[in-house]
DNA sequence: TGGGCATATGTCCGATGTGACATATACTCG
DNA sequence: CGAGTATATGTCACATCGGACATATGCCCA
């Protein structure tokens, strides 16, 4: 359970991707799984940005790829709520993830 | 490389769940990237069956936990194309899971 | 036999996701 | 400075998703 103090930066961090975080609701009243949820997707657009630059790869190369469009993948990169999971592991699918690479991705603590 | 004697059973259990393999390009063309998120969701489908059947609740009751309808939980475990990633993993976040779980379930060789 | 419960399947339509395009910012190299 | 390239952001039309409802099948028990 993350202290009070927390919260601030993470609504701030969270806001600015899009979503909306207990507009009426309270903050506090986001539940766990809503921000697991969304630490998830955070998790797997920093997966994708890695995997591409270490790829030495444009935003523009990887959409080509994936048949999407260099906004998209700048979209999925931000961790923007207009963007699912599933085209999040698409993405990383095609830059030669395996499964177990993928839950490393989703797991705790991912490196 | 899977032989060709498995592909049939793939391809007719894969169909049966809804999904279009290739209906105009061969089997064949499925890529390894679509077989793998499929295989994905299906491994996540029946996380969701196990979690909740060890729990005892029938898909009525997980639907009302979830703010679903036992429909949508039906094919969510029937690995149906109508439901996605998101869907799954927020059902099973909604029965406990934890990120590590969710990862041992998207990875390889899941128990 | 029939009522009750769990699950499966099909359909509908409002909600959300997605590719594409336009445009903005920023950085590099002449 | 201007041209080229990479990334970010906003919008839109179309596609897919998803909750809800109806209905079907199968099982159990009185």
């Amino acid at each position: 359970m993350p202290q009070r103090s927390t919260h601030k930066s993470r609504k701030a961090r969270l806001e600015k991707r899009g979503w909306t975080v207990g507009n009426t609701r309270e903050f506090l009243a986001l539940s766990e799984d809503e921000a697991t949820l969304i630490e998830i997707r955070l998790s797997l657009a920093e997966a994708v940005r890695r995997r591409r630059s270490s790829r030495g790869w444009s935003q523009l190369q990887l959409a080509k790829h994936i048949e999407s469009s260099q906004s998209r993948v700048a979209k999925m990169e931000a961790g923007d709520v207009s963007c699912s999971i599933d085209l999040l592991v698409r993405a990383l699918l095609a830059m030669g993830c395996s499964r177990k690479d993928l839950a490393r991705s989703i797991g705790p603590r991912a490196a």
